[in-house]
DNA sequence: GTATCTGCAAATTCTTTGCAGACAG
DNA sequence: CTGTCTGCAAAGAATTTGCAGATAC
């Protein structure tokens, strides 16, 4: 945990208990969890946490850099502790998002900046289908 | 207009006012509206459209595949009758989406089946950056 | 004529805000 | 100490729902 706080102070952040838990939670998890998921995984371990916290504090770590927020289409936003920019596929059965990794990004990149005229700053690929074990039922 | 009445037709929808100006709006325009500005854009000429009517609306029109919906982050949810997938860029300062088309996606899709054992059915690619007219301020 | 659609108002869900007390540095 | 953070409750925004009357077919 010194890590975090490590991490945490060097975003210039305070280091507060709740911040701790919220990255700690984020970055020992493959699931992407919403808010409200955070929240009621740390309520066990920090019974006073309040949901408000964990938006405000969410809020800080996007401006920061420290997590991406994404829109998958769920009608709430899932958060990633993963910053470094990569696709990901949703379940359109039971919701669940995951994470893989493709070769050719940067050619697509290079695509996009000459074929708009944009200054390109991030993306968000989202793949949608059935996963493995939804296929089974 | 009888284009579109057809179109309802064939999807076995009931072809009513409502719809038919709805689905008319979402085709004559590349600005990829909300919900809200759907009902904004349609009460000059509809006066007593509601918005819950256009919610409903979207709704069937997505599940018969008449529309896609777009979730590019912005808390809202925003349509396009151009239902053949393509990508987006959206404006971090002004939030304006526009469509552009990229080659070697079909070798991406073609990955994706590949490295997840999901059944694909769909994507939403989605860049953001700075537009032309925002880069000029 | 009948099933579906519309419009209204109320309800729901997700997220943000204001503020007073608590805490980190 | 002082500025920032937390937790609470209330507010706000987007979307959904229930229902009675209207309309498409």
């Amino acid at each position: 945990m010194i890590k975090i706080t490590e991490v945490l102070r060097k975003k210039g952040l305070k280091v507060t208990p709740q911040r701790i838990a919220i990255y700690a939670m984020l970055s020992n998890t493959k699931s992407h969890p919403s808010a409200e998921e955070i929240y009621k995984a740390l309520m066990p371990t920090n019974p006073t946490i309040s949901l408000a916290t964990v938006y405000k504090t969410l809020d800080i770590f996007k401006t920061t850099g420290l997590v991406h927020e994404l829109s998958v289409g769920n009608g709430r936003s899932n958060y990633d502790a993963n910053v470094l920019v990569h696709p990901h596929i949703v379940c359109t059965k039971c919701g669940k998002i995951y994470d893989f990794e493709i070769q050719g990004l940067n050619s697509l990149r290079n695509q996009v900046a000459n074929q708009t005229d944009f200054i390109v700053e991030s993306e968000q690929l989202t793949f949608y289908g059935t996963c493995p074990d939804c296929q089974k039922n």
